[in-house]
DNA sequence: ATGAAGGTTATAGCGGCTATAAGGTCAAGC
DNA sequence: GCTTGACCTTATAGCCGCTATAACCTTCAT
C-alpha cells in the first residue's frame, strides 16, 4: 500500500493538478525530488501524493506557495505548538476578509455606474463621464 | 490652460500613479507617445492627464488594461451607442460578484478551520489534519 | 512497424507592474 | 564654476503561479 506507485500523470489526476505543476512544485522544493524509473520517468508514492494533496488544499484556501512551504514545515514538527498554524490561518482569514471588503466597495461603485446609464449615445454617456472625471 | 505642461513626475503625482507606470502605459499604447523637451524629457498636457485619469479610474474599478483599451475606444466614438459601455460595466460587475462569492466560500472554510483549533501540539492539530486529508 | 499517448528537458510568456543598473539633466547653494 | 541631490532617460530582469511551446524520448496497443 504505502509503496504503490504513480506516474506523474496519474498523480496529477489523483490530485486534480497538472503534470507541469507537479514538476514546478518539485523545482521549488515543495515536493522532494521524485524517484525515477530506469528510463527517467518520475515515480511517486502515496506519501508524496498526500504531500501534494496538502499543498493543493492549502492553495485552494488561498495560501501562497510561501505560506504552503511554512505550513508544510509546521506539519513536520509533530511536537511543536499549533499556535503558529492557528496564527497563519487567522492571518489568511484576515486577508480574505479585507479582499472581500474591497470587492464589495467595487461592486457598489459599479452598481452606481450602471444605474446612471440612460441608454443614449457616448456623447451623453454618464458612465464615460464618470470615468472621464466625475 | 489646455497647453499647460507636466513632467512625468508631476503627472504621476497628479494622477496617483508612478512614473514607471506612465511609461509602461505609453509602451502599451494606452497613452500616446509623449512630447519631449529638447533634452529628451517627456512633457504632458492636460488632455493627456485626463486620459491617464480615465485609465486609473477604470483600473481602480477592476478593469484589465485590455478592458481599458476598449473603454478608451468607446469614449472616442462620441456618437456611438453607449450600450457597449453598459455591457462592459455589467460584465465587470458580474465578475466582481463571482469573485466575492468565491471569497466568501473561502472565508467560511477558514472560519471552520479556526473553530476546530484546540490549542494543542501539531500532533493533534485538527487544522493540519484537515489539510492532510480530512 | 507504427502511431498515439504518455513522459523528459529547457525556455518563454501571461498581467500589471516593480526594481535595478547605468547614465543624462536641471535648479539651487556655495 | 562646481557640487549636490532630485529628477529624468533607457534597457533589462523579477514578481507570482502557473501555462504554453518546442524538440525530443518511452511505452503500449494495434
Amino acid at each position: 500500500m504505502s509503496t504503490a506507485n504513480y506516474t506523474i500523470g496519474q498523480l496529477a489526476k489523483a490530485t486534480d493538478t497538472k503534470a507541469v505543476t507537479v514538476r514546478y512544485y518539485e523545482q521549488l522544493g515543495l515536493l522532494p525530488s521524485a524517484g525515477r524509473t530506469p528510463s527517467g520517468y518520475r515515480v511517486y508514492t502515496h506519501s508524496e501524493r498526500d504531500r501534494l494533496l496538502f499543498i493543493r488544499r492549502a492553495r485552494s484556501l488561498g495560501f501562497t506557495l510561501d505560506d504552503v512551504r511554512e505550513l508544510l514545515g509546521f506539519a513536520d514538527q509533530r511536537d511543536a505548538s499549533c499556535a503558529a498554524v492557528d496564527a497563519k490561518v487567522g492571518e489568511q482569514l484576515h486577508q480574505v476578509r479585507a479582499r472581500i471588503r474591497d470587492l464589495v466597495a467595487l461592486e457598489i461603485e459599479l452598481e452606481k455606474l450602471i444605474a446612471c446609464c440612460q441608454g443614449g449615445v457616448i456623447e451623453q454617456c454618464r458612465i464615460i463621464d464618470a470615468l472621464s472625471g466625475h
